[in-house]
DNA sequence: CACATCTCAGTATCACTGACATGC
DNA sequence: CGCATGTCAGTGGTACTGAGATGT
């Protein structure tokens, strides 16, 4: 169906393959973040919650705003997940004594085993994505690599 | 910072390489969503809404059920959806009368202007991701072909 | 006082479930 | 009647804006 392959497709890349590369990029990210979703719940999470856990498995406590500066959305937004994530018991609200403005979050003991099962989850996920792959594995990376860069890049001059 | 073309890798790919691809295709996910998302909002969308509209941009109105099949959610889902989209005079309900439970959705004349805009937008992330892109388009195209259909297959089996 | 940080209230949307009306 | 289709009501989550509280 898709001929990527086709020579006579590169002749003109500007109007042939941008569009079936962006399509399938969002189809790839719908259907990631679709799947994920369908994961997530069976560890009683919801499709953002897992980046936040991620954020401060590493057991230092990080501000609020240093969490929302790495997820990409407002401080408030993290401020009304993290009421949720505490009435889990996942996170912890901790006040900085340095400064009274600033709210430390440190994840809980049982957050931090939540990490790894949704870590483990990752890594199946990674294995559905290589098993049946016919390329070479570090083609893929590295594309994908590169395209995570550039969007990384343009993202930060829209913010 | 990221090594994929080193052969060393290649020798356990089942524990070395596979985390980092879920990484990678995890923050491509979200940042393709989010910078869309901010795309969107110019043109008066949300972020799953130009999906609706691509889905029905080829004039011949479809069914609920149909759309919802296309999107990977609940025709409640879209009828919510349908009502917004409806109230921007985007698109349009149409009444099956062959069979009276059915509800046909059609695109409006503003709602396919819409579209080529959103079109354009696509294009024009395509630009930015064929434009600074070292390697060969093909082969990214092919490598997210691919990714695609492994997703596509997975989401099937899950729903 | 000006400024930073976070929380809170309110809004919009997606997506779900479950109940219901309608029609085959 | 049983079944399918779609809508509606209600819930829960992300994410935003803008207003406030608190502290530097």
């Amino acid at each position: 169906m898709l001929e990527a392959t086709d020579p006579l497709l590169e002749s003109e890349p500007d109007r042939l393959s941008q569009v079936p590369l962006t399509a399938l990029l969002f189809s790839i990210s719908k259907k990631t973040r679709a799947i994920m979703g369908l994961k997530l719940v069976e560890l009683g999470l919801h499709n953002g919650q897992d980046e936040l856990l991620l954020a401060i498995r590493g057991g230092q406590p990080l501000h609020v705003s240093v969490i929302a500066k790495q997820l990409n959305v407002r401080p408030s937004t993290v401020s009304k997940m993290l009421d949720r994530l505490i009435e889990k018991g996942l996170v912890a609200r901790i006040s900085d004594k340095n400064d009274g403005r600033r709210t430390f979050v440190q994840i809980t003991a049982s957050g931090q085993a939540l990490c790894n099962e949704v870590l483990a989850l990752h890594e199946s996920f990674g294995h559905i994505l290589t098993e049946k792959l016919v390329g070479d594995p570090a083609v893929l990376t590295h594309a994908l690599s590169e395209t995570e860069e550039l969007l990384r890049n343009r993202l930060q001059r829209l913010r």
